[in-house]
DNA sequence: AGTTAAACGAGACGGTACGTCTTGTCTTAGG
DNA sequence: CCTAAGACAAGACGTACCGTCTCGTTTAACT
């Protein structure tokens, strides 16, 4: 499998020959979505992919070098929307907020099946790793900023004396984390009463994370 | 794929014809590690597992179902040892030693790439999920009983008034889920610090969840 | 592309598993014959051959390695049965009968499409090429033998002093010649007035051939 | 695949736009041979041809409808040259000169790869066989007359009472096939001595075509 | 000198077949 | 009845060409 011209690289200037087409693009990523939610992760093929979009296998394949990358930027399509974070008025109903919000992301067909499947190929994929790093984690990481500078601004949390972005980094491994194994692997719901204890635990906890680190 | 005789279920008393070998199922389960950590869940084929193992592909199936349930009993040998919580004199340091250990735990090469994997396929397949959380995570989750019971007895956490199992599930979900999130896709070290950090956030926020439930 | 045991290749004496289907084999070499007859040798698809055969494309490839192979061994067992010389009275109309005969063999319409495809490709491969005389073309050359010594016993033609076969291969490639090149590029008829003034040619010109060669 | 502009078409007197590019037409049918020499028929791609002739492929196919008609032409262009039979004195010496002529332009590596391959893509192609007739064969046709009528001249064979086209479309089918035969299947060398023996057999043979036909 | 119309290069496009690979079952011979 | 070996049906894989198309550019011949 070589490396393919990457589909989101903007293109230079200047190409010679036909260029390609962007409905074809946007089919094949709603193909890829539908595809699935129908069938998941195991049962996606390629050129089930290309017929459904009304796409031949090469063109699939000019763009995107296998299904891993396919797939992480047709999730990512779906990542960007869910990108806000709507002021509920206190550090706790925010938290509580964007973790039903993440939840209902998580819970998705799509999303379920092929999430979880994306990142174990990553496992041993560093640019694969990265690319979802990019499309899909970074984007929801400002949330954590956002929330938090808002808290502070509340009086919430005391201010920063210095940056500390490891912390922000810890705490969204803490809620992303906590969010997708309890859908994925204990198979719990995520109800605003789970949500509400989660936002519980990490209102507390974040007080003792403001001091001078160890 | 029909249902097979499970690995784990105990052979009734008397069986005809000659009796399966014992040493047949740890070759396959061996020759299953060391191929997750060679070429991963991916590259992993049936096929070249009975033949690392000196055995048969039809010896295989005879066992398990497929490559899902294989990786999953396969895995499971790996958890089984990991199982205990040394009292390193308070809740903090007890939390920070089993974050350790769990990570070094799933940073395993066969870990990384398959225990993900399984958890996807696991998506569209509420057998292998139920058998996943049998054989995997529940083996891990007594710690946490075992952890806060300790930390009562210190006096470190106020005794319960009454059982709150949700409570329990929420800090497994927090720890677990942190800590794969942390290993997984934000590619960070779990080293003491990190570990460290997440100690204090939970043993600031568990105080919390020992209030009433909302 | 790798060479493949080969078909015709004798079994070693003691073969471990399942052996190979010898329906398989003829199924697979009678679709062949019917498809070519069909859709002629561009048309052909080794698929499409697996599939009228009712066999996977696998067990195709398994004993052959692609599709010259595989024809000239599906042409070969139409070349077999027409073997015989049956004995007109005369050289002359001897000779006028295997020419009728092998025309009706060329101008079969698996024939037709598929012996020059062949013997094209086996322009640029030996393998090809032996693969073709051995189990095409030298089947018919006896024919010159015998056909050569009824008439040197008929007094026809006159005994030889010695061995000669350079000579009864050139009236071989004069016979097999002059046929294929009326058939396949002048498309002229071969009936029975143009195998007589063939088989004329060749009487008269035969004489000369046995005088002591240059 | 539908029909072009024939490329060897007169282009008709007045056309509008940008005249078709000569040295186009003969780097691609350089090319053609070029690579015919060096990958054979088989392996002969039309995108390959135009980059080799530094054309785009639109070029090629505005000018012939595939790869049978471009190779016809390239090779029509070989035979084309090959067009005299220079008197050496005897029937027999002639006949053995444009036996050995006809051999050296038949084992090019241009000629050996392609020619048979057309002819087989022309046992289903009607337009194609005649385009070869046409365009190869009958070109080497007039040469049975000059020679039979230089013989007759010399006395060496009867002079005609009638027209019999049909007996030297036989000449020319025996010596055509005999030497193609001879090359392409049977894999001996066409030499002096082989084709003496062939000059032979045709100059005592071709009495008897003399007599009246029956 | 400007206009025009076709040829040109480049390369994307929908298709189709390729030959390989893996899956899970089946068939043999041997223990 | 289990085992090893390997053939089997099924079907996805990623690649290579096919012949068509759509661009933007170039090149003559006709105004």
């Amino acid at each position: 499998m070589h490396p393919r011209t990457s589909f989101t690289a903007v293109t230079s200037p200047k190409r010679a020959g036909r260029p390609r087409s962007a409905a074809a693009d946007r089919a094949i990523l709603d193909a890829t979505r539908a595809a699935l939610a129908e069938v998941g992760w195991g049962g996606l093929t390629l050129g089930d992919v290309a017929a459904r979009a009304g796409v031949a296998k090469t063109t699939l394949y000019r763009r995107w070098a296998g299904k891993n990358e396919l797939v992480v930027d047709a999730l990512a399509a779906l990542f960007e929307e869910q990108l806000d974070l709507p002021d509920l008025g206190g550090l706790e109903a925010d938290i509580q907020g964007v973790v039903l919000r993440f939840a209902e992301l998580i819970e998705r067909p799509e999303t379920r099946t092929a999430l979880m499947a994306v990142v174990a190929e990553a496992a041993q994929d560093d640019a694969l790793r990265l690319r979802i790093r990019e499309a899909i984690v970074d984007r929801q990481k400002h949330l954590v900023l956002l929330g938090r500078r808002r808290a502070q601004q509340r009086g919430e949390l005391p201010p920063d004396k210095a940056e500390d972005p490891a912390r922000d980094d810890l705490i969204f491994d803490v809620i992303a984390g906590a969010v997708v194994h309890r859908v994925m692997v204990s198979s719990g719901p995520v109800d605003r009463e789970w949500a509400l204890r989660l936002a519980r635990l990490l209102v507390d906890g974040l007080g003792a994370l403001h001091l001078p680190p160890p």
